[in-house]
DNA sequence: CATGAATGAGCATTCATTCAT
DNA sequence: TATGAATGAATGCTCATTCAT
């Protein structure tokens, strides 16, 4: 039993092992620059040896797009929680996201590798999985909204329809900050982000 | 002056030659399937001679992204003179927009390409060029809403920022096709994307 | 003694076991996606167990060829003791030679395997195994060759010499088979095969 | 022009060259071990420049077949030029085949490594070409049977049939060369492949 | 007996880029 | 100008086998 229980143990900490090598090439240089071998160098295992924890590449994207998806999604979560008005909580997590697409700059960019892989590239499988985790997001979204509606905070017919416009636009927006000494040379792209929250929120009002 | 006026022309038509031939491929298979051999071999060219008028793969993806980034502007600068109301040119625009993303994928993917990879990827020349088509287009609906304005029809304080942020929730939007028969199940995508629109479009009012 | 017999048994069935899911592999996707691995998984053993009950992967081949063989065999011996004429037999066994090759093309193939590859690749053991069961298989044509020379229906000096030539021409001739739609166009293989036979067969008279 | 010329003569040369090398491999470890790394080693080339003279590891392997064939169809024919009667033609040409089989084993080899692959595997243009040069070999047999028959030396209604027969015979029988020194114990190969050889031959009488 | 984790060489193929002609 | 031959690192992935437990 004990035996078993070890082992399994072992297991999960290879899987780890190997997820940390993938991680730290991410932040190294970037998504990009993933590859097994290099991912095996990192972790000081045989190639063969991934292929014996994760069955794909793909898997082990899955796999770190979901924890950045944890992390993300444990902020917001905890934001949602808080004693604040409806509308300081929509400001507070539209705030998180931008944050996280800073400072999880390579989380961030995962996420957004998947959201513009051909589709074709998961199975259908995977891409449930991935689908889910952002599912959970809007949901707290979703959640507020409609508790503001409920209690007569908000005024707005579809919360649904709401959420998903205003995750939209969040992450439309943090897209754009490329252009933030180009074509926004007279804006800062954060100002240009909380004036877009600020209208969002009023709007429900 | 006749000879080099020549040469020049000569020189931009075999330009437009191995533009053909990557378009070509842009099409036929997708932005992951395009190689300097086979744009090469499509254009009747010799691999060196690609490279004696792009430096880079690079460079020629910027030029089939004006390309598109052209397409785009001309179908909206032309909606941008027709003769109806501010409204109705922001509506059709934004529509304008979601059809380009669906009738010239390849064109999008090829925006978003540029928009989804790490920066340093691209010299700083490359990438003003890239940025100024952009902001060529943010100007059109930014001329738009302010002259809504400045003729009484829309209230806004700040047609720069309004018209980033619709821009980046129209963007931020069509990324989110993806989750058309997962995350929003119940709605479609296209009836999510006019709900956001017509909210935009409302809320200058 | 009991105890002896009883784990004899076991290690039977359980080498049975193996065998049974290198069949199912075999069949469902011919020689070539056999691997160890597979075989372990498609047995619930582990590779090693696999290990333990074959040394080979070559061993588990082998035991798949004696399979096929065996099946082989008892239905060519079934037709040898028909009561039909000498004639009738031969005609009937190269029939069934010939379904076999198509009916189990598995078992078909796997033996042809042995047959195409170099002989250095198996030990002189195993080498000897194959054979004979081969062996067995030409005993009978020789058998019937030689009762008929006996019984005065056949002429011919040397039964074995003769068997050996008509079981390669069977043989050589199914390989042929690819060749159908190409080199033999006006011909149908089958036919072919027929035509041979007869020849064979009446040669002997 | 003559630049031209060269080119294409050096062309020729390094497609020798790689032609040599993936030989060199046959022979001296047979078919399975040929890998295009292996080759380019072999051929001190990179391996990319392998792929830019020979689209596949297949179109090599075609291009080594073709080698084979042409050498075999030239002893062949020579026989078939020589004056001598039929009979001695056919038995000739049997006793080339058999040596072929022996003393260009490689290639012989690499023939029956065609005809026992799964036909899936080759292009169909491929499986073309292979074939009809296996067409060409038959028809010298083809040829001199039905002369024979013209000529009133032979009797066999359908010269066709007969040499695929024949072919199939040899082929068969060389196969099973493998037995000689177990289910053959008591035979010789080679002369059993007389005996097959007398024995047709003498069928057509 | 049985396990299954670990290996690492091996595979076919692609590709952007260079450079001598 | 134009060519196209040459490169070799890089890719994702497979597999037979070993061995400590």
């Amino acid at each position: 039993m004990g035996v078993k229980e070890r082992k399994a143990l072992e297991k999960q900490q290879r899987r780890n092992q190997i997820l940390d090598a993938a991680r730290t090439l991410l932040f190294s240089s970037g998504v990009d620059s993933i590859s097994i071998s290099k991912i095996a160098k990192q972790a000081e295992l045989g190639v063969g040896t991934i292929y014996f924890y994760y069955k794909n590449k793909a898997q082990i994207f899955v796999a770190l797009q979901k924890e950045g998806v944890a992390l993300l999604y444990s902020t917001i979560l905890q934001i949602s929680k808080k004693m604040i008005d409806h509308e300081g909580k929509l400001t507070r997590i539209a705030k998180a996201y931008y944050s996280f697409s800073e400072e999880q700059k390579n989380y961030f960019d995962i996420i957004n590798y998947f959201l513009s892989s051909p589709i074709i590239f998961f199975e259908s499988n995977l891409k449930n999985q991935i689908d889910m985790s952002g599912h959970k997001l809007l949901l707290i979204i979703q959640d507020i909204v409609a508790d503001g509606v409920h209690q007569g905070f908000f005024n707005e017919e579809d919360p649904e329809k709401f959420s998903i416009m205003f995750w939209g636009t969040l992450h439309g927006l943090i897209q754009f900050k490329k252009f933030e000494r180009t074509i926004f040379e007279n804006e800062s792209h954060e100002l240009l982000y909380d004036y877009s929250v600020k209208k969002h929120v009023h709007s429900l009002k």
